[in-house]
Formats: C-alpha cells, structure tokens, sequence
DNA sequence: AACGGTGGACTAGTATGCAAGCGTGCCGCC
DNA sequence: GGCGGCACGCTTGCATACTAGTCCACCGTT
C-alpha cells in the first residue's frame, strides 16, 4: 500500500502537504486501492505519506465531509462502505447540477467549447481502444467538467465532484467491462450534438439518460463485492 | 465581538470542540458579525473562543471550503467579501437542487410532512408579527430542509447550506425589509399547495420564483453596502 | 473450565512548539 | 527630502507532545 500512496503523493506538487495528501487519499479511495470497511490510523497515514498526523488529520476531516470516511472518535478511522442510499443520494445530486447546467451550457456554449469537447471524445475513443482505464476514466471526468464549466458555473463540478464519493468507486468497478465504455463515448457524442443544435431540452435528456446508466452497474457490482457494501437494514 | 461568538459557541455543545467552533465562526459570518474583508487570525479566535489553535484551523478549512473565508499562506484569513459571481454560483446550485428535489417531493410527501410544513407555515406568521428576525430565518432555513427531506434526498440541503454562504449574507442584508417576510410567506402557502395537490411543474415553477426573489433584494443591499462587495473587475 | 476484572496498547482530540514567508515600519544613505 | 534596504513582528504551515477514552487480551478467581 505505501508505495502507491506515494506515487500518487508525488504526481501532485500543488497545494501544499495538506492538499497533496488529500488527493492522494481521495485518490485511493476512489480507486479502491483503500477498500471499503477497511480501518485506517492517523498514525499509519502519516507515516506512509513521510509526513505527520497535522495535514492528514485535516485532509480525513475533508473526506469524511465527503463521506468517504467515517471518523470514530477515541476508536478510529474506517473507509465508508459504500451505500445504496448514499449512491441515489450522490446521483441525485449530480443529475439535479449536471442537468441544470447543461441546459444553461446549451444557450450559451461557444464553437470553441464544443470543439473542446469533440477532441476530448476523442481521446476517449483512443484511451477504449487501448484499453486505458484510469485514462478514460480522467478524461470522461474532464468530460463532464468541461459540460459544466460551459455553463458559466463550474462550481457545479466542483460540487458533483465532492458529493460523488460513493457514485465514483461504483464507476471504477464497473467501468472494467468494454461495451460500457463504447456506449458511454456514443453518449457523449449524443450530447454534444444536442449542445450544437442549442437544444436544452433534448441534451438534458440525453445527459440525465447517461447518467443513470453508472446505476446499471451497481447491482452486479453490489453481487461480486458484497462486503464493499452496507448492509441494508431489513 | 468575542462575547456575540461565546454566546453562540455555548448554544451548541454538540459535535464536540470542532463542530462548536465551526458553527459558533459560520453564524459570525453568516449573520455578519464577522464583517466581509475583515481580517482574523488563529490566534485570536483561538483565544476569543476559549480553545486552541488546532481546532480553529480545522474550522477555517472548512469555511474555506464553504467560501465564506480565504486563507492566504504566511499572510492571514480573511473574510471573503460577497462575490456577484459567486452569489450568481450559489444561487444556481440552490435552484438546481431545490427543484430538483420539490419535483421528487411532489410524487411521494406524506399527509403529515404536508401538516408539518403548514405548522412551519404558521409559525413563520408569528415570526414576522413579533418582528423577530432571526426566528423567521431560521424557520425559513427549516422550511426549505423540510421541503428537502420530503424528498426523500436530505443530503440536498446540507449540500445548499454548505454551498450558499455568499448567498445566505445577503438573505440576511436584506430581510429587514418587512413586505419581503410577508411575501416570502405568501410564496411558501403557494409551494405548499402546490406540493398538496402532487403537482411537480407548478411546484417547480412556484419555488423557483421564490428563490429567485432573493436575488432582487442584491442590488439595494450592494448600494447600501459596496464595502461588503467584492470589486468587480471592469 | 468459565467468568470477571484489570492493565496495556491502541485510538482520535487537543494543545503547544518550531519553521518559513510575507508585510511593514524604521533607519541609514544618497 | 526621497529612496533603498534591513530587521522585526506578524501570519499560517507543519511537527510533536500530551490527554482522555475505547478495545482487547491476559490473568486471577470461582
């Protein structure tokens, strides 16, 4: 586990130690590189990241603001299971701000932009047929950040983002099999040919139909890793 | 000042020394007490608030995460003014996601969630015939929780609180105009029936009216107020 | 053998100490 | 008188020390 940690420590200059470790945190949360129930110590993070309790008590303060961890004072630190109502909360929320946004990005979205956001399709396609993952899972990121920022509030991306914890360790089980990939890059082409017609009502349709479809993933995911979940309470 | 914030610190004794000091220095803020632009040190917080400096700074990374403060490395934090954009920023989200929310809450609020509301309702009347001010800001806040959780998705308040703290300055500039309290009471009736007669599009529509009559009370208060403004770049 | 109590080793919470950087005011020089 | 430079005091960032509380395993007793 150290030795990841601190690749991902490295590849992040910015911010500070306090920034650098909550990146690297989140990072591996997301990814699962910290699995879900997992307890963590303040003490053992410090001592893997090289650095001391100070930045990484303040980056597990942030991610349990993200619900990604769950801090129990005087007993310890434990990676979130992931939960389905945390999952429908986290969609919920992303529908609501990506949708909105798209349908202000739709009146407003220059040449420039969606030219912007063809190449990174592109790159997409590329980064499929490679069979990259961790690429085509940061550029359908920049994807959709870039959706919201063409709406004049990127704020909302930054929102998505945080809230998405639960949302985001879903997609990385379940971006592994192919055609979703496929089927996601045509989607996105979808919307993007909504955005350059100006048509609001038909991007957020096509955007909150892609959208959902990280949900059909969840249940085969929730039936090979049952003990990444919460246990629902019957 | 520190007696305003020992007051509030003492009203919460939840969450433990973090929490109190995080919510004690966003009721400073958000009701102006902590003027815009003003400049605060740990160490003075730290002592105004009986603690120490550690969980005053957890506290400030939160709000800065929230907007409300700047930290600025070896120089000092500061109390961010009130940004055109960033209210602009706020007030998107919180119509994206209250609305989205009240369409859910239209299909599936309960008899009681409907009574309590009107007890809300009801409540707020009182609010503004005794002038009080902060009671009716606070019943408002309730309201529109109330109007979340109905929703089934609470996570979507937390996250517009979270997200509104520029906005939530200027609610509070310009509540003091009394025909504003009757209106806003007048527009919670009508969301309310709408949601009574399970009608997503005319509670839709209803609330986001609403909202957005936070925004006409902008232009007054920032005439009043330029000190508390962020200079727009020209 | 089974149970109860006690001690040790862990945890996070908080306080304090040290390092590095920026702003400002003062002092000397031109 | 005006300007350049240095030094002091302030800031936050980070590291470390100490406190209080929980869990768990071991040991003594019944």
């Amino acid at each position: 586990m150290p030795p990841e940690l601190k690749i991902a420590l490295a590849d992040r200059a910015r911010g500070g130690t306090r920034g650098r470790v909550y990146s690297a945190l989140r990072d591996a949360l997301v990814a699962g590189r910290l699995e879900p129930g997992r307890r963590l110590s303040e003490n053992e993070l410090a001592e893997w990241l090289g650095v001391s309790r100070t930045p990484v008590r303040e980056a597990l303060v942030r991610l349990r603001d993200d619900r990604l961890v769950e801090i129990v004072p005087q007993l310890g630190t434990f990676v979130s299971k992931i939960s389905i109502a945390a999952v429908a909360d986290a969609q919920f929320v992303r529908e609501a701000l990506e949708c909105a946004a798209i349908r202000l990005a739709a009146t407003r979205v220059t040449e420039a932009e969606l030219l912007a956001l063809q190449a990174l399709i592109a790159q997409q396609d590329e980064a499929r047929a490679a069979g990259d993952l961790d690429r085509f899972y940061l550029l359908d990121d920049g994807f959709h950040s870039a959706l919201c920022e063409s709406s004049g509030h990127a704020i909302a991306w930054t929102l998505v983002q945080r809230a998405d914890g639960h949302l985001n360790r879903v997609r990385r089980l379940s971006l592994p099999v192919p055609e979703y990939m496929a089927e996601m890059i045509d989607e996105h082409r979808s919307v993007v040919a909504a955005l350059a017609e100006r048509d609001p009502d038909s991007a957020e349709a096509v955007l909150r139909h892609h959208l959902r479809m990280v949900l059909s993933g969840l249940q085969p995911i929730q039936a090979e890793h049952p003990e990444y979940f919460e246990q629902q309470p019957a």
